[in-house]
DNA sequence: ATTTCGCACTCTATACCAGAGAGTGCTGAA
DNA sequence: TTCAGCACTCTCTGGTATAGAGTGCGAAAT
């Protein structure tokens, strides 16, 4: 059907058409017909002519026309080729990135950082904003601890990588007192300190019965404590990797107003994995990168584009963050924010280092 | 206009038909008309003297049509009657029993199991859970601990209420090591243990103050960390003290599958501030209360009813529940469960304790 | 006195039609 | 190559007619 699209098989006017067609219908969201572009293109082209060049862009593959008499909007493919060459990003004006600056404050802990993050995205674009929490596969335990709580509970608080708390609650066989606990926290952070947590799972057990001749009884406290805490760990699902806001500013854009597909994409929020297979797509990429429309592969996202950026601290990737749109977005507006945000979140993340 | 609604004015035949209508339109959802009622009521009248006792009940402001041709539905008013008065609640059959139960593990610790909470209310009813976090005014301080993060920075841990984890990140004018901090809390830990959080925050300048003199190495530490531990702690917004979920379950509902009303409902949810409002007044409430329509005084709720109830441990309450659905909600269904949850919650949470 | 029947009336929802408007594709001339 | 002209297509809007549901009321029936 399409020929291939080669955007250099086109000429240079098609494509600065092309660009005022898509910026136009960006604005306004209704479909631009020959008449308006012929009169706001400054190429003094009568609208006969803009027709040719529309129907060739067609051919390409670039416009769609919802029906007869309706004028073009971008295709998916038209977008990209208008993302990826025809669009001049804005720089952002000191003022934003100061207001970019002011949310992202380093003070803050890591989880309420990051949750601001998210927000501070959608508010800023009036657009879903998302942040992908880091992955932890390289959890560094940084510091144990137990608290013994009444009845025969005991909470335990790990610290890792230098900056996340977990703590759960586990029951024991028998009430310990704080000075046991402490004997076996001590005990524990000597051994492991600065091991991968998955290394510390696997290998507690060992470690404890290769001592098990020398038990002495804080160490039996320490092997029940590790036991108990790990095995919790084991089966805790983290189901909340990642952090959205501003869903409801999707509720303004014309193309998702329908009731039904909004509640498929909030659905697909909350369920977090669509999101999260798409964003980890995005985890090696270089910088921005676009997912347009059908382009994601989730049908949710069929009007949808997701402009995201990886964030890093030290030049490791961490975790990804991004907003979510119709593809009808301020694009070249969008994308700085997008890219600014990551950067200076890698910082704020760098500066609590 | 309407007399006033003393529903002993009503003949037992009336209310039998209000009854019925009420039962049917929370079935059906369209305005009920005399035919319709006459059939299935089996009291075996005529259309035309359903439609006398249907006029008699719109003068007395339980029902309201709106347009002549399309029978009756009822009004908040009515809402109020059928709940108080009319409604024969259906126990809970074990299975759904069994189902919140296992749902309401006490093994989760405290922040998911009131996650899960909020989920499964909103899970088996279909329709949106809320759960109000208790409100810490009492606080206990119960154990208080520092772990030295890189940078010039320690992490602090409160352990309160002997069963929530509190922490955050301070920065310290230099480094300490992990022996000072540990004299640090132990010496705080003396102190302090067991007393409000409030009472710690304005007396712990004091305190240290009145040690002043004697005040040794570790002394000095536990004075700097106290204070800024303490001055993060009162800048500190709580807005998170409200757990929504299945919010989307409220866009099938017809009365609301407007984008707008939606949209303004869902931002309502996000600021918390007016649900928080409207829960807290059924903080006091021996069991259900169950907020109808206009009378929650919110216009975002004008077509929802909240049914909550207070949880509590050893008798004394500790937050609120509930479920936001619209006012044609099945209340015989609904109310039971948010009973029974309340309830579960309450012991689930005692068990822990 | 209550219930019911019959009937005129009201209001909504649906379908249908006509006309206006927007935009196209094509042809032939500049 | 560009463009004016023109027939054509499709949507949108407003108006009208009609069917259907339900009401209210007066008069008859119980």
């Amino acid at each position: 059907m399409t020929k291939s699209a080669n955007s250099s098989q086109l000429s240079e006017r098609s494509l600065y058409l092309f660009k005022a067609l898509v910026e136009h219908f960006i604005q306004d969201g209704t479909p631009v017909g020959s008449r308006t572009l012929s009169k706001d293109s400054s190429l003094n082209l009568s609208p006969a002519t803009v027709r040719n060049v529309m129907a060739d862009l067609e051919d390409f593959g670039l416009l769609d026309s919802p029906h007869t008499s309706a004028g073009r909007v971008p295709t998916a493919k038209g977008y990209r080729l208008f993302v990826d060459s025809l669009l001049r990003v804005k720089d952002l004006n000191s003022l934003e990135v100061e207001k970019i600056a002011k949310e992202l404050d380093p003070e803050n802990d890591f989880k309420s950082l990051m949750q601001r993050t998210s927000s501070m995205l959608s508010d800023i674009t009036k657009l879903a904003g998302v942040v992908m929490l880091p992955k932890n596969e390289k959890s560094t335990l940084q510091h144990m601890e137990f608290v013994a709580l009444s009845g025969n509970r005991v909470l335990v608080i790990l610290v890792v990588n230098d900056r996340e708390v977990q703590n759960r609650i586990i029951h024991t066989s028998r009430a310990y007192s704080a000075s046991e606990l402490q004997e076996a926290s001590n005990y524990l952070n000597d051994i492991f300190v600065g091991r991968d947590l998955n290394f510390v799972r696997n290998n507690i057990l060992d470690e404890l019965e290769k001592t098990k001749e020398q038990l002495s009884r804080s160490m039996q406290t320490a092997m029940e404590m590790a036991q108990l805490a790990f095995d919790y760990e084991k089966s805790k699902i983290n189901n909340d990797e990642l952090l959205f806001s501003g869903e409801t500013n999707l509720m303004d854009v014309a193309e998702l107003c329908e009731v039904e597909k909004l509640k498929k994409l909030f659905n697909t929020f909350n369920q977090q994995r669509d999101i999260l297979h798409l964003l980890e797509q995005a985890i090696g990429a270089d910088g921005i990168q676009i997912f347009i429309g059908e382009e994601s592969g989730h049908d949710v996202l069929d009007n949808c584009s997701v402009v995201t950026s990886p964030y890093e601290v030290d030049g490791k990737i961490l975790g990804v963050l991004g907003v979510i749109g119709p593809t009808r977005m301020h694009y070249e507006r969008v994308i700085p924010i997008v890219d600014v945000t990551a950067k200076m979140l890698g910082s704020a993340l760098n500066q609590n280092n």
